[in-house]
DNA sequence: TTTCGTGCAAAGCATTTGCAAGTAG
DNA sequence: CTACTTGCAAATGCTTTGCACGAAA
């Protein structure tokens, strides 16, 4: 909790109870929640909590650079707060989510064909270990 | 719209009017539109289409893999016409999306870190070209 | 005749916004 | 006292769905 205060205090977030919950969910939970996974877990901690604090929040922590937005499905904006750049793989089976944490030397910041590059994001569909371990046993 | 015809038929699909208005727009319109630009485009054309239509329409070609949804802004899906493997490049300044025909070695259909991989995507966010000239006349 | 495609309006769903009340500095 | 934060409800905007009618196989 120090440790998120701290945090909070560089970027220059005012700690309250809401915003110090829904934090520690994104740091306990690497498993990049959605919004509504986010508020079904502070509500059993602070019950009176709205989802437009949540979206607030989480609006606030990705401005402020703390998290970063993951919007691969397509409907729900997903939530990551591993900022270090990494890419994504999406598993079209469980829908799980996971880090692959390789660097494409494509993917450089710089200039590609005369634009500049100011973000660079990669992730891959298909299906995860888990799941292929599965459909391998029914086999 | 021979070559329309013939491409629907061959993943099958039924060349109605709308239907084709909608694949033709795709086909000249490489800029990666909205549902709402096609629809107000088609319009002119067939001023009794309606958005169900086009919806319809855009997921059935989904479907059939004639085009592709591309999701990067996170609220509107942009369509694609070009089914070949590339990357795409978003405007910051002016929203366009430009095609990237690059692949990046990491990017290969096949296996990473045990997972499956059915398809890749990349994209990069910065300024393109043209407003970086605009940018520069300005100063 | 049976299936498919369309248009319309309504519904759905994630997210944002306006507003009033409460809280922190 | 002033600015920020919250919760509630309503609004927004994209997309889907239900339904009835018409067209195609």
């Amino acid at each position: 909790m120090e440790r998120v205060k701290r945090k909070f205090d560089e970027v220059g977030i005012r700690p309250t109870s809401e915003r110090m919950s829904i934090f520690r969910y994104l740091i306990d939970n690497r498993n990049h929640p959605t919004a509504n996974m986010i508020y079904n877990s502070v509500l059993k901690k602070i019950p009176t909590i709205s989802k437009a604090t949540v979206y607030n929040s989480l609006n606030l922590f990705t401005e402020k650079g703390v998290i970063n937005p993951v919007m691969i499905t397509g409907n729900e904006t997903r939530y990551d707060s591993n900022t270090s750049p990494h890419h994504h793989f999406l598993c079209e089976k469980c829908g799980k989510i996971i880090d692959i944490d390789i660097q494409c030397p494509y993917f450089k910041k710089g200039m590609i064909k005369g634009n500049k590059i100011n973000e660079l994001h990669g992730y891959f569909i298909g299906i995860c270990k888990d799941c292929l371990e599965k459909q391998k046993d029914t086999e």
